[in-house]
RNA sequence: GGGCGAUUAGCUCAGCUGGUUAGAGCGCCUCGUUUACACCGAGGAAGUCGGGGGUUCGAAUCCCUCAUCGCCCA
């Protein structure tokens, strides 16, 4: 019975019943139709490396709504699940709990070992991940759940690696790479951060070999990496040191001219030392270039190998000695001057980041002992100079959190030239549209740089290179090309064979097929060990996770995908490799649209991670707010400029209340709770008395709203049950019915066009907020109190009881794609009371999310309705107002008449119940003819020509009624002196278009009819109050 | 150094193509629980729209500039 409805939607126990329910129907599984148009989504796989955190919220929550929306729109809908491997990130997070728990190393286990336990770590966080996006609600279909390292994927990974490699866009080369010592590996750029250290500033001196009379005998150097003076082989000096003087004085010059005085004085005196190098340095710079053109050479101390000197731009005249020393194979600038002046390039390092044969004496010593070693030795050997200290930026890998070595190492690359171009003309030409269109720009201008992309990992975690290589030259070379060539697989197009230029032969093998792997060996070829770049595969995943190589039914129907959803850190390396992949692969790009959606920031606008212990759970926010808060909370934010700044709390386990989290409480084990003193634990709890407490949840009272909003729409449904046992569905001509019902019709036709189209848009901020307005300010602040004395009017009852279904039917279905439990549960509670209904009544289906979604018809948007309703309105407030105002306690009814014409009383007069029962107010006259009572309040709406009376005698506070007038007073002057000042203006009069002006001068008049009924309310209070 | 974005009520944010009396949620103040909902209702206070210029009859909105913050790239 209705009755027994709890007055709170129950979401710990609805949900899962409900999420259930949707599975055991089979809702989320799509399939193959040709009867209907597809619509697809490619889920952006969460790393398997940890939980999710609100970020994927947000991220999933919007995917999701759309899904919902397009399947109630009648598409077959999927969207395709899935996570990702995460090489790098994961294999660290697996070696780091090796080391902490077992204090091993990937070496001790060995690769197969290893790999398993990544294996083990993705299984749980699969299943973690999995469960998370579960309990949001989220309708992929799992059916079809994929992982980037999975068979399928792999079968993707090496054919797409075949194809590349048969057309000579991979390669293999040596660069200069990001080198973590700690994982041995190779990271991109994308996972280094910098860090500001002390360091110090070491000045050297090499010795000149046989220098001439007059030439220099040594050359001074300094460097922040002593140790790397091991693999230099020049020292460079600039081309032209006169001129780059001149050039940065001019520089100067210039500044100082523009610079406010404040920072004139610096500037002078950067000038200052500009002029007093051209004595002390340039000299010495003029003569060393000249000795380096003629080919004169240095002696590294130490070990004692001949360096160049070379003329290059890289070296400053204005810094330092003027010369720089060259280690082209272990820093960046050094390696782009290493490759413009050929110098040979030396690695002095081993893959563990000790130092390797070449070092001499030092091979073996770790960086640091090394460094130690060679300032030590150039001390003894009188070629030490000063020491300065200085900040230095360190890279550090941000897998490792180690130092990174700059390192020059063999690497995969794939040419972007063409692949780059092709990806460029997708979006310039539009086939794929990026939302908001700001985003296009970063798009295009990184993949214009065409910049090859090193594929290689040096990994155990990954899709290993399907290459085999084997060092052959001459005859012997030959002879293995025709061997391979003889092979079966050979003449089957299923291997590639190719001579590197440099000596060796390589084999790339299409399928993964341990038989023609077993003949390769067999010839003496030996798998490359590294393996590929985590975004290799997962610029795949659109057609790989479809079926792809494989001609899939699925793959022609669901090819390419309709939108992808994501955030902008990834639109370089993910999104704009997947077009370029998906164009390779298929021919045809891998979606139509990508929206970009903001990130969430915490309080203090930092991005949340687990690292820093800022981030939030969503399983903590569902279980405590319920996945519709959670939901409606996100997209009531993803608005299209801004980032989310989302304050967070700790939630006390002790009495449930919140704590804020602070940049310094956010890293404790344990937090005393400052409303009830109770200990909780943290994140970081680790000691085993922390460990004992409860743990305090972290979430963010911004869901406070959403879960308010879910119990006012379960509370609107109780009403409305508790008012339908006895409806019986008859079919409403909205023409016929009372102005609350056809403007409700039309409030809610409107609400519904703007939702859809929203929606459509990803204006998800737009469509909330729209859905929360109506939902609340509308159906619930006045359709449902207008219902209830239509209700008790048997003559009302059954049409209200009409209208009220068919909105609360058409409302749930439009909120179903944001809060998808608390709808499903309205829906079906609605269906036991109603299952038939509408405006022109019809059996509903049994679950809202499979229901079609609400088709507007735009013949019940009515504007005149709107408009007459908002003066009941406005009338009714006045009332509520003078009310307040006048602390006339609410059971007390007040006497109230209304001034109006003709037209106005015959909408309102209908409506004197309303009045009754939402402001307790009773009429005493409508029409022209009212006339104020002696101890009335009066609020004006001269726009409709209307005055309201509220008569106060019984009730009359005449101080507050003084103050409410004097202050609408002043109000009023201020604002008819700016639109007399406005209209006084001639050539606003003159210019601005005649209707604005017209409507200037009508709320000019208005405004001050507003004023002089103030001011005689005014006379007659004060009046009153000398008689009191 | 270059690019993008932000700066609106105490807090978090809306405000789309220039014309409103600049809005919402939370918080705050007053009043109110036999009423679908106190996770509620009624009302209220609170903003020189970051600073400075400019365009315009008219600027939170367009342009320039400065400041602060964030992200991306070098």
């Amino acid at each position: 019975m209705p009755t027994e409805i709890p007055n709170r939607f129950d979401h710990a126990e609805a949900c899962p019943r409900i999420y259930a329910q949707w599975e055991a129907a089979g809702c989320f599984d799509a399939e193959v139709n040709p009867e209907r148009k597809p619509f697809t989504i490619v889920i952006p796989p969460p790393n398997v490396t940890g939980a999710l955190h609100l970020g994927h919220g947000l991220n999933n929550t919007l995917q999701d709504s759309l899904v919902r929306m397009r399947r109630m729109q009648g598409y077959e809908t999927l969207w395709m699940p899935g996570t990702d491997h995460a090489g790098i990130a994961t294999q660290a997070v697996v070696e780091r709990r090796l080391r902490e728990q077992e204090n091993k190393t990937r070496h001790d286990l060995g690769r197969e070992a290893l790999v398993e336990r990544i294996w083990a770590w993705k299984d749980q966080y699969e299943a973690r991940i999995l469960g998370q996006l579960k309990r949001m609600g989220c309708s992929c279909d799992w059916r079809r759940t994929r992982f980037t390292l999975d068979e399928q994927c792999a079968a993707a990974v090496r054919n797409t690696f075949f194809d590349l490699f048969a057309k000579r866009l991979i390669y293999r080369g040596k660069r200069l790479v990001n080198w973590d010592t700690y994982l041995q590996t190779a990271v991109s750029d994308d996972e280094v951060f910098t860090e500001t250290k002390k360091g110090h500033f070491w000045h050297f001196r090499y010795p000149v070999i046989d220098p001439q009379p007059g030439e220099p005998t040594e050359v001074e150097i300094a460097t922040t990496r002593p140790e790397t003076m091991l693999g230099d082989t020049a020292v460079a000096v600039h081309p032209d040191p006169d001129g780059a003087l001149d050039k940065i004085e001019a520089e100067l010059k210039e500044r100082l001219a523009a610079a406010p005085a404040k920072d004139r004085e610096g500037i002078e005196k950067q000038l200052a030392q500009i002029a007093e190098r051209r004595t002390t340095h340039l000299p010495t710079l003029r003569k060393l270039r000249d000795m380096a053109a003629a080919g004169r050479r240095l002696r590294l101390p130490l070990l004692g190998r001949e360096l160049r000197l070379v003329a290059d731009p890289w070296a400053k005249p204005e810094l330092g000695s003027g010369c720089v020393k060259i280690t082209p194979a272990h820093d960046p600038n050094d390696y782009e001057v290493g490759l413009r002046c050929e110098l040979e390039m030396i690695n002095i390092l081993n893959p563990d980041g000790t130092l390797n044969e070449v070092a001499g004496a030092y091979a073996g010593l770790t960086i640091p002992q090394a460094r130690k070693a060679v300032v030590a030795d150039l001390e003894e050997a009188g070629l030490l100079g000063d020491i300065e200290d200085r900040e230095i930026e360190l890279p550090h890998s941000d897998r490792s959190k180690t130092p990174i070595e700059p390192y020059l190492a063999d690497q995969w690359f794939v040419k972007m030239d063409t692949l780059a171009q092709s990806a460029m003309d997708a979006v310039s030409d539009e086939r794929v549209k990026i939302f908001p269109e700001r985003y296009r720009k970063g798009y295009l201008d990184w993949l214009s740089e065409k910049r090859d992309w090193p594929v290689s990992r040096q990994l155990w975690w990954g899709h290993r290179i399907p290459i085999w290589r084997r060092d052959a030259s001459g005859a012997e070379a030959a002879e293995l090309t025709a061997a391979v060539e003889a092979l079966p697989a050979y003449a089957e197009g299923r291997i590639v064979l190719q001579d590197d230029g440099e000596g060796a032969l390589q084999v790339c093998i299409r399928e993964e097929d341990p038989a023609v792997e077993q003949q390769i060996e067999a010839l003496g070829f030996a798998q490359d060990p590294d393996v590929l770049d985590t975004w290799f595969s997962s610029a795949l995943w659109p057609h790989s996770t479809l079926g792809w190589p494989k001609q899939t039914p699925e793959l022609s129907y669901f090819y390419p995908t309709s939108t992808l959803i994501t955030s902008r850190d990834i639109i370089t390396l993910w999104v704009a490799r997947m077009v370029l992949m998906g164009i390779n692969n298929m021919g045809e790009v891998p979606f139509r649209e990508v929206f970009i959606h903001p990130k969430i920031l915490d309080g203090s606008g930092e991005t949340m991670s687990k690292s820093k212990g800022n981030g939030v759970d969503p399983l903590d926010v569902i279980d405590k707010f319920g996945p519709d808060a959670m939901r409606f909370g996100l997209a009531w934010l993803a608005t299209d400029t801004q980032d989310v700044r989302m304050p967070v709390q700790f939630e006390c386990p002790a009495c449930n209340k919140l704590v804020d989290q602070t940049k310094k409480n956010r890293t404790q084990p344990r937090i005393e709770c400052p409303h009830c003193g109770e200990p909780f634990s943290t994140q970081w709890a680790e000691s085993a008395e922390d460990l004992a407490l409860p743990r305090g949840a972290v979430v963010s009272e911004r869901f406070e709203a959403g879960r308010n909003f879910v119990n006012k729409l379960w509370n609107a449904t109780r009403f409305a049950l508790l008012n339908l046992e006895d409806y019986r569905p008859e079919p409403i001509d909205p023409q016929s019915l009372g102005l609350e019902d056809r403007w409700l019709l039309s409030r809610l036709t409107t609400t519904t066009l703007t939702v859809t189209e929203a929606l459509e848009h990803y204006r998800y901020g737009e469509a909330a907020r729209a859905l929360y307005d109506f939902a609340w300010d509308e159906f619930c602040s006045f359709y449902v109190e207008i219902a209830k004395p239509r209700l008790a009017d048997p003559a009302s009852r059954p049409v209200t009881q009409g209208v009220l279904a068919h909105t609360l039917d058409v409302l749930t279905r439009l909120l179903h794609p944001l809060m998808p439990f608390v709808t499903e549960e309205i829906w079906q509670t609605l269906g036991g009371v109603a299952p038939v209904r509408g405006l022109q009544p019809s059996e509903a289906i049994p679950m809202v999310m499979i229901a079609s979604w609400p088709e507007p018809d735009p013949g019940l948007v009515d504007a005149t309705i709107e408009q007459q309703f908002s003066l009941f309105q406005e009338v009714l407030g006045a009332i509520r107002e003078i009310r307040s105002r006048q602390n006339i306690p609410p059971r007390e009814t007040v006497p109230f008449a209304v001034r109006c014409d003709a037209s106005v009383q015959q909408l309102l007069e209908p409506m004197t119940a309303y009045f009754e029962s939402m402001a307790s107010a009773e009429s005493i006259g409508w029409g022209l003819e009212v006339t104020p009572t002696e101890t009335h309040a009066h609020v004006a709406i001269p726009q409709r020509n209307v005055d309201v009376y509220v008569d106060l005698e019984q009730f009359i506070d005449v101080e507050a009624e003084l103050e409410r007038n004097d202050k609408l007073l002043e109000r009023l002057v201020k604002q008819i002196a700016g639109k007399e000042q406005k209209l006084a203006n001639e050539s606003f009069v003159e210019r601005a278009p005649a209707d604005v002006v017209a409507k200037e001068r009508e709320s000019l008049d208005e405004l001050k009819q507003q004023r002089s009924g103030v001011e005689q309310a005014i006379a007659s209070l004060r009046s009153k109050q000398h008689k009191g």
